[in-house]
DNA sequence: GATCTTATTTGTGTCGACACCTTAGTGCTG
DNA sequence: CAGCACTAAGGTGTCGACACAAATAAGATC
């Protein structure tokens, strides 16, 4: 494990406190997979790497652990969560429900400019496409991207919430451990450019349908993938 | 503001670590109103008030905040949540989709057991209000119950946990906030009763139906006591 | 040689203290 | 008298250290 603060936490708002540094620092290593799934998280060896105090680790755990990324219990630590397939599939279902509702809602609450930049946005990534029809990485955050629009635009912040702070770091998550899904790229892609079509023709019902189809066909990829 | 650690914070598990039994006090505190929404958390002032240092305080906050119960802001201090109106309705828009989702899947999943304690748990809320056709707290205590069970039933754990950890305490808190709502308690009682029935039938599409309804409702009475 | 017991070590939970920030109160200036 | 700068108080962020629990390693017994 090689912990780094510097690293490219200054993206956008650099956070001040230590904590937030840490907490960006573990984070990037939890996600690029440093840190793997199951890890156990040492206060007294992150603190020492970092070069902080304890008291600033146990925050940034905190915050992780409100995230959903890590695991802790009394006594013995926190561990970076190893989601079982059925806990990836579970996780998947509710996104449905959710996801499907916040685009009904997005359909009519999202202003033209947001559409507008959705549809910009699939746009790009369609161009980006024809260049380079395999990209796994890139396309996992491109789908992150395209959905963090439409949950910032659905205009129930409970909703929005609840998908940016807790749902898609623990998807994140899933996914690094149950790699697979090769070639869905194209199909995500078209699927994201109808249901930004949809939204754009204000057509709620429609929009729901689709998003809810796509998030069945990522699933349903998923489970072939992993051999059920 | 009157805090105690002693009270009945022994009534289930209870917490060997100090974090644990702040964190029941501060939670009971605010369930009961002593804590009021927007009501600020002093550190030491706690630490005080229950004689510890302020790092279980801390770690109490910590878990307070998980549970969306007080909001935290850097070199501010955490503070109890004073949701608006309008917050408490998109979180009621939220739980209409999960809860009506978790009504859906435990009519499938529930054991014949579970389904018989739900209905014996409505029975017994129907005979209480023969008795007492007005409770509001108890009301609200039992309510949760239904919902609860419920939510345990469903068999999707990222449902179970969701409901559980975050609505649940969020709403009791809306409500202390936003009363109202007089006289619903028997209607609430009809609907629970529909919704336990459909669940027994292994009726999920209406047992998901009656909930939406169901929440829909108590929405809708909240909206007209809350006067628009 | 395997297993139970015991000692060590690592790590978490908690404590008291200090530095910096935020805020409220006070005095000064125009 | 109003507005601003300054000071003081309170509070959060962080630190180092200690007590207790858990996991681990070593030793003794069967």
């Amino acid at each position: 494990m090689q912990l780094s603060v510097d690293g490219d936490a200054a993206k956008k708002d650099a956070p001040i406190s230590q904590s937030g540094l840490v907490y960006e620092a573990l984070s990037a290593a939890i996600m690029k997979g440093e840190l793997a799934p199951g890890a156990k998280l040492s206060e007294p060896a992150i603190a020492e790497q970092l070069g902080v105090s304890r008291a600033p680790v146990r925050e940034a755990i905190r915050r992780l652990q409100e995230r959903g990324v890590v695991h802790h219990t009394a006594n013995q630590g926190a561990r970076v969560v190893a989601p079982t397939l059925e806990q990836f599939l579970a996780l998947l279902d509710v996104r449905e429900a959710l996801e499907g509702m916040t685009s009904r809602l997005a359909a009519t609450a999202m202003s033209e400019e947001a559409v507008a930049d959705l549809r910009a946005l699939v746009a790009e990534h369609g161009t980006a496409f024809s260049e380079d029809p395999t990209g796994p990485y890139m396309q996992e955050s491109r789908d992150t991207d395209f959905h963090v629009r439409i949950a910032r635009g659905c205009g129930n912040p409970v909703l929005t919430d609840l998908l940016c702070v807790q749902f898609y770091p623990q998807l994140k998550l899933c996914r690094l451990q149950h790699r697979g899904q090769k070639g869905r790229g194209l199909a995500a892609w078209k699927e994201h450019d109808r249901i930004a079509q949809a939204i754009a023709d204000r057509d709620g019902e429609l929009a729901e349908l689709l998003m809810r189809r796509h998030i069945r066909a990522a699933r349903a990829a998923l489970l072939q993938s992993q051999g059920r």
